[in-house]
DNA sequence: CGTTTTAATCGAAAAAAACGATAACTGACA
DNA sequence: TGTCAGTTATCGTTTTTTTCGATTAAAACG
């Protein structure tokens, strides 16, 4: 048997008070319930908290002590309590957003200081992780919202597409097609076409929208989009790179050429969440903030 | 309005098992209870803990942290509750013991090796002060139980005496009495005699024991035995130690003689506390601890 | 397209809590 | 010493809360 915390309310306010009347007052009952009450927390803890007089209310050196534990307690559910309301507000407290690593690092410090401009009470929780895995982590619980690519499977989680983002062919200097400004599918089949390492959502729309290259040993195990330029600037082949990474300056740092690509391919940041989630609105306030993070991209 | 213990349980319960049924058997209740005690929860807090299919239960990240901060009230509860167990004990838990500064230093370090072997389960919390502060410290409930001497007016509190303690006349090597074993009042008449500062009962007590010293000012502010032998040591004149401080050795670090004296001086060696108190078994037990440390010193 | 599984809901029953009144006791004061 | 004021414990009743069992609704699975 354990006791409860209306229990251990009463307890506290008989040791503040030292008076069953006042303490009752206190906890907005009655003396015979406040009495009642205490009588049965120390049936329930087997000791003696309070030794009374008719005259006089004296805490017991354990009563003490159980009440400093009480005390404890009761601050911790009221802080319990708190985390909740803060999280109840709309745009605060806790939001566990996943992100894919090949839009990540380019927008989200965009939208930082928004976020703390805009909604300082927000406290932004990020993961980066491949499509497959966030999703997972979405149905799991583990995050509430994630920013990825469409077209992708999402069963029936519930999706904002926020903008299309396409590619550049991203190629070394002394290029073939350094010169032109378009480019094809066509031109691509005898180039050797760098992309990330399986599992990226770039690889998969790259490889869907140019089928072409799908027959050909594309598969360098680039992990990031950094890691690819630097072997284009080695000169060891082309790739791909999406327009958020290149509008963030990604290239400017590297001695490559960018070249305009003739189809936009499909590639649609999108926020996703659970159907069930109760935090839609705070969601789509997101997706305002991310589309306002890509175009100070795109301006600035 | 606050969450209760019952429904952080069944939060918790849920969060284990991630299914309605499963943590409802675990509490010992049924489905349609927990399910109505996690709904108030949620309802309380403002929040949704888990969002719930048909299918599957998954907790939201802010239910995650919730039932986290649940798990540590839950355990400080039941900590709460172990302490008061292992109170309810015999002689287990805490013990506030306050002693006077005449009794204490020499008796209760023979006690406490005692203690540890016959009842390690008990912490005993030693205060060292006047007898009226002893007494006020019962009353107020910041003390357990109390080792004073007697006479003294305890007012309504409950008192086993332990065992009679005399006093020796302790003086210099040089003193006029140095080769005499007896002593009385009228010797004393003349002797410049040494006693502790105000308040303590051994300076009451020599006082009415020899009422004759009444008049003569000897009010000297030690403020502990040691000092006074210190005082003895170097001529200044005489003074009264109790017996337990001799035993204990306490004269054998000075170049000091004793004195028996004809009349043993009352002074009755007792255990306080309150009437209203629920622990007088531990009291007696700690009594017939004490008897037993005192006779160790009589003997080693 | 049933069958099974599972959470929500509803009304009744049971349990617990709270109340108001009163008793029992204490200390103070005349 | 007797009375009064103040205080906690207790008791029976009322009110509120909790729990249960049965049912419903919805989803997944074969």
């Amino acid at each position: 048997m354990i006791p409860s915390l209306r229990q251990l309310t009463f307890l506290i306010a008989l040791a503040d008070e030292l008076h069953f009347s006042n303490a009752a007052k206190r906890c907005n009952v009655t003396q015979s319930t406040l009495s009642a009450g205490l009588k049965e927390l120390e049936s329930i803890l087997g000791v003696t908290l309070a030794e009374r007089s008719k005259r006089s209310v004296i805490m017991t050196p354990i009563g003490r002590k159980i009440v400093e534990q009480a005390r404890k307690i009761m601050t911790d559910t009221q802080h319990l309590v708190e985390t909740a309301a803060l999280e109840a507000e709309a745009m605060a407290g806790d939001m566990h957003l996943g992100v894919i690593p090949t839009v990540g690092p380019f927008l989200l410090p965009r939208l930082r200081p928004l976020l703390r401009d805009e909604h300082p009470r927000l406290r932004l929780y990020l993961r980066e992780e491949l499509t497959d895995q966030l999703l997972e982590g979405l149905r799991s619980g583990r995050l509430d919202v994630a920013l990825i690519a469409l077209p992708h499977d999402v069963g029936d989680l519930e999706t904002l597409e926020l903008f299309e983002d396409g590619y550049h062919l991203v190629a070394p200097l002394d290029h073939e097609l350094a010169c032109k400004s378009l480019a094809d599918g066509t031109m691509l089949k005898n180039e050797p076409l760098m992309l990330l390492e399986r599992g990226h959502c770039l690889q998969q729309h790259a490889l869907s929208a140019f089928p072409g290259l799908l027959n050909k040993d594309v598969e360098f195990d680039a992990t990031s989009l950094a890691t690819l330029l630097a072997m284009v600037e080695e000169g060891l082949g082309s790739t791909l790179i999406p327009n958020v990474a290149i509008d963030a300056g990604l290239t400017k740092a590297h001695d490559v050429v960018e070249i305009d690509l003739p189809t936009s391919l499909p590639r649609k940041i999108t926020l996703v969440w659970r159907k069930s989630s109760t935090r839609k609105d705070d969601f789509r306030a997101l997706g305002d903030l991310i589309i306002k993070a890509r175009e100070s991209l795109r301006i600035g």
